[in-house]
RNA sequence: GCCGCGGUGGUGGAAUUGGCAGACACGCAGCUCUCAAAAAGCUGUCUUCUUUUCGAAGGUGUGGGUUCGACUCCCACCCGCGGCACCA
């Protein structure tokens, strides 16, 4: 297309695509398969569609685009993934409303990306900030709340200073506030928790039914991070109290020398009041828990920091030596992983081995290396060699069944158990923020102070009459505080949605709370329950909320606003049943882990309250990551450097073909590669010389005397390109093409009207416009070629090309015979030719021949000594 | 430290189950067209050697190995990228 002709093709087909509609998705389609092709949605940002979107995009459309023409009825849904700090941030600013902002973001997105022709089924966008859309969102949370998955909970959070307010971890870098660049500390605050940790065996049994490829399931199964070991019972000497340890190997019991607990672990509270110590030393302990409280994050984890602790003045009873050994309180044990407490034994574990050098403490070997071990210099860490010393039982056993042993003979002594652990943590589901969803609940102090639950009122009773009987069908393990349950009370769900408030400022108060705190008129309710003045809650929902369960608000989009039953997520579940799972999932590695394993927990959460069907056990089947696109100085693209592409721009200059082939083009789907304009010119001269080619073909009517060399070609590219674009390998598919291109020209081709259509259609799904024109204007079609037929390959011409037969001397090469594929396969006529072209026989002439290897249509190698 | 991915010309990158390394494109050089330039087209382009041709030798991060044959498989190592990281 000339360059200044694209503006006026892209105008005209855009407006026929619009008037026809885009590209909706049936439900329930009779004689077609269904496939639903999710992307990523963006969240719409002032800056409009970045080149990153236009990449993946594109990608997912071609995609798409080549299911659609094979006869799928596919789903290619879009929406808006509103809620964000960047929104609010900009509200804070200049006093606009964040929905007016996104309002207009919005709309820009939506023009960018029509005119990147993403065949998107428009009359299922969604916008996770629209109130028809986020009251199921808020209704999600109340399930969570009622099947006691969520609780409210004194949580330490990232705390910045200077901005007095609650950080998410994500507007945490490098342990600096993102915005102003003060140091984070950490505080407590009370917070809404999703117990995903209950999940936990589910999401990591559930990705072996999926087809993730293998980086994502590693990041899942890293981030849920399982470990097998065993829970110990201590005695604590000085107190009639015990201490509980998880480890992962009780096997060195025999040698834990002594113990650490975190600074936040309950017993460090009840030293003051119950164990008698001297005065200086409590305050000593005090002073040392109030500085590791201070301490941001970052400098507790510190990689090269030395470790610090205190010694709490109590000594607990190792239950297998009887020995009492000191329990020391130091930050280097996490609170909230395992029990936070350990027991340490400093000769197989580095880190109490450091702790051990440092305060003087004794190091005892349990496990005799093979080779001569310095104690005193290292700890030895290897399960798989070495034998147990003593160690009473286990003594002589390799460490790794020594594990098992002891575990057997912590049961049966009643001091400990096998226990699992898990680095994933619960879900915090608060954030002080306006613009998000608000959480739904209203708190009573009068219920509170009486601890009553949710499930003990009148309606808490009928929804545990209804469902197993017990606050919780997941219930509430053993023991767990009911703290942060009592006086909570879930508005009623026919009341949802529960608006956002419009407010004067958006920034966050003081104290660090929501800016609904300071709306008295939001605030102020009443108690469902005893009618009191209650207060409602202030938080809103992270930005997960909206986004874990948008792949299913596509199949209802709609009908969000209008369910018959309220209170009915899904009323008609053959919806759902129809398009999940999900096919194929494109999106960035950003969200391999958080994302994808939130949104699979809301949904095996949902499919067991009976809300989706169970049918399939994961939403979706197929994940694939996409690459990244630096500036052409190799770096990330960034406002401040002032390198970054603007797929409007480039589009203005090139057309967006050009654009959409050259991304494509530019390398494999899932790299990492540098913008170069002048790689995207000869994409553009490529559709220039396709377009040409096509324009000046006969055509039609006159029959022609058949090709086969050109036939051979073209049943090869089209199943190369159909191949190619379902492994998402569409850089090869475009090279194959080009490649196609250069031979037809230079061989002065004449394609007859059957092979011009699928040259046509093979080019369709990376250049929409260019090859809707050629079908309209060169082949005289009335129908959209988005919708015509994928061409299937002719099997009569697939491998009839002439081949290559390379001859090879002792592997290497020496000569090359062109064959038709007939020839190649004939192992007899191969031999034979070789043996006789002169390349060849001169080495064979050097010794003699041993052995002749021959695969057809490919290679003969002669062995010759 | 652990987990994952990768290392191929001047550049981005190709290479079914081990079977012609460098497809396709960029860049560069020369040429055609032109008063000239742009655009377009043609030719060449891994390195070295041979005056050229014919050809020969080397070559996919490094060192070994398996094989008739290795970018591809195995062992050891080096480097880069991404994620996680005091996880008991």
């Amino acid at each position: 297309m000339a360059r200044n002709n694209f503006e006026n093709i892209e105008r005209k087909w855009q407006a026929r695509w619009e008037k026809e509609g885009w590209y909706p998705a049936e439900d329930f389609a009779k004689g077609k398969k269904k496939f639903y092709a999710l992307v990523e949605f963006p969240y719409p940002s002032g800056s409009g569609l970045h080149i990153g979107h236009a990449f993946s995009m594109t990608g997912a459309d071609v995609y798409a685009r080549k299911k659609r023409m094979e006869g799928y009825n596919v789903l290619f849904p879009m929406g808006w993934d509103s809620f964000g700090l960047p929104t609010e941030n900009y509200a804070i600013k200049t006093g606009i409303h964040p929905a007016k902002v996104t309002a207009r973001n919005t709309a820009i997105f939506r023009r960018q990306m029509k005119r990147l022709a993403f065949s998107f089924d428009w009359r299922r966008e969604i916008d996770t900030a629209d109130p028809d859309y986020y009251h199921w969102t808020q209704w999600i949370f109340l399930q969570l709340f009622k099947h006691g998955l969520a609780h409210k909970e004194k949580m330490p959070i990232n705390w910045c200073p200077s901005c007095k307010t609650g950080l998410a971890n994500e507007e945490v870098i490098d342990g600096h506030c993102e915005r102003c660049g003060t140091p984070v500390e950490r505080r407590e605050l009370d917070q809404w928790v999703v117990s995903i940790t209950r999940y936990a065996d589910r999401l990591l049994a559930g990705l072996e039914t999926t087809d993730f490829v293998a980086k994502v399931k590693a990041a899942q199964i890293n981030w849920i991070g399982k470990s097998m070991g065993a829970k110990i019972k201590f005695q604590i000497a000085n107190l009639g109290d015990s201490l509980e340890v998880f480890t992962t190997r009780p096997d060195t019991l025999w040698g834990a020398t002594f113990m650490v607990i975190a600074p936040e672990h309950p017993l460090v509270g009840e030293i003051r009041s119950k164990a008698k110590l001297p005065a200086a030393k409590i305050q000593e302990i005090e002073a040392y828990v109030n500085q590791a409280r201070r301490k941001s994050e970052l400098e507790r984890t510190e990689l090269e920091k030395e470790k610090t602790g205190v010694f709490s003045g109590l000594y607990a009873l190792n239950p297998a030596t009887g020995k009492q050994i000191p329990i020391w309180i130091s930050d280097f044990v996490l609170a909230s992983y395992g029990t936070g407490a350990i027991m340490a034994v400093p000769a197989h574990d580095e880190r109490d081995h450091a702790f051990a050098k440092k305060y003087s403490l004794p190091i005892v070997p349990v496990i005799q290396p093979k080779q001569k071990w310095d104690f005193d210099k290292a700890a030895y860490t290897d399960v798989e060699h070495g034998r147990m010393v003593n160690s009473g039982p286990l003594n002589g056993l390799a460490p790794n069944v020594a594990i098992k042993k002891a575990i057997a003979w912590l049961e049966k002594k009643g001091i400990g158990k096998k226990a699992v652990s898990y680095h994933l943590r619960d879900w915090i589901f608060s954030r002080q923020h306006y613009w998000g969803e608000p959480i739904p609940m209203v708190y009573c102090r009068h219920c509170a102070q009486k601890g009553i639950t949710w499930w003990e009122t009148p309606e808490g009773k009928k929804f545990l009459q209804k469902n197993s009987g017990q606050p919780g069908i997941w219930n509430l393990e053993p023991g767990t505080s009911r703290r942060g349950l009592a006086g909570w009370f879930p508005i009623a769900e026919d009341k949802l949605p529960l608006k956002l408030p419009d407010v004067e400022r958006y920034q966050p108060t003081d104290n660090g709370e929501s800016p609904l705190a300071a709306v008295k008129s939001w605030t102020e309710a009443k108690c469902p329950v005893c009618g009191r003045p209650a207060r409602r809650e202030t938080d809103t929902m992270p930005n997960w909320a909206g986004s874990d369960w948008y792949f299913l608000a596509y199949l209802l989009a709609g009908k969000l606003g209008k369910p018959h039953d309220k209170n009915i997520f899904a009323e008609n579940k053959d919806i759902l049943r129809y398009w999940l799972p999900v096919d194929v999932y494109i999106g960035g590695d950003e969200h391999n882990t958080l994302h994808l394993l939130y949104s699979r927990f809301i949904y095996q959460f949902l499919g067991d309250i009976g809300a989706v069907p169970k049918e399939h056990p994961e939403p979706y089947h197929r994940r694939v990551s996409h690459g990244v696109i630096l500036a052409p100085d190799g770096r990330r693209m960034s406002k401040s450097r002032g390198n970054v592409v603007i797929p409007d721009r480039v589009a203005d200059k090139y057309g967006v073909d050009a654009l959409r082939t050259y991304l494509m083009f530019m390398g494999p789907f899932t790299a990492t590669m540098a913008w170069n304009e002048n790689a995207l010119r000869g994409v553009e001269r490529f559709l220039q010389r396709f377009e040409k080619f096509v324009m000046g073909q006969a055509g039609g009517k006159k029959k022609l005397l058949e090709n086969k060399e050109m036939k051979a070609a073209l049943n090869e590219l089209i199943k190369k390109v159909g191949g190619d674009i379902d492994n998402f390998a569409f850089n090869t598919a475009i090279a194959a093409m080009m490649k196609f291109l250069n031979l037809a020209i230079e061989k002065n081709w004449r394609l007859g009207r059957a092979e011009l259509e699928a040259l046509v259609k093979l080019l369709a799904p990376f250049a929409p416009y260019l090859s809707e024109e050629l079908w309209h204007r060169r082949l005289g079609e009335e129908k959209s070629v988005h919708w015509a037929p994928w061409p299937k390959a002719d099997a009569k011409y697939l491998g009839t090309q002439k081949r290559m037969i390379a001859v090879q001397v002792n592997g290497k090469l020496r000569a090359t015979l062109e064959l038709t594929a007939e020839e190649a396969k004939d192992q007899e006529k191969v031999v034979a030719l070789a043996k006789k072209d002169p390349r060849v026989a001169k080495y064979l002439a050097t010794g003699q021949l041993k052995k002749t290897i021959f695969v057809p249509g490919k290679i003969a190698n002669f062995v010759v000594k």
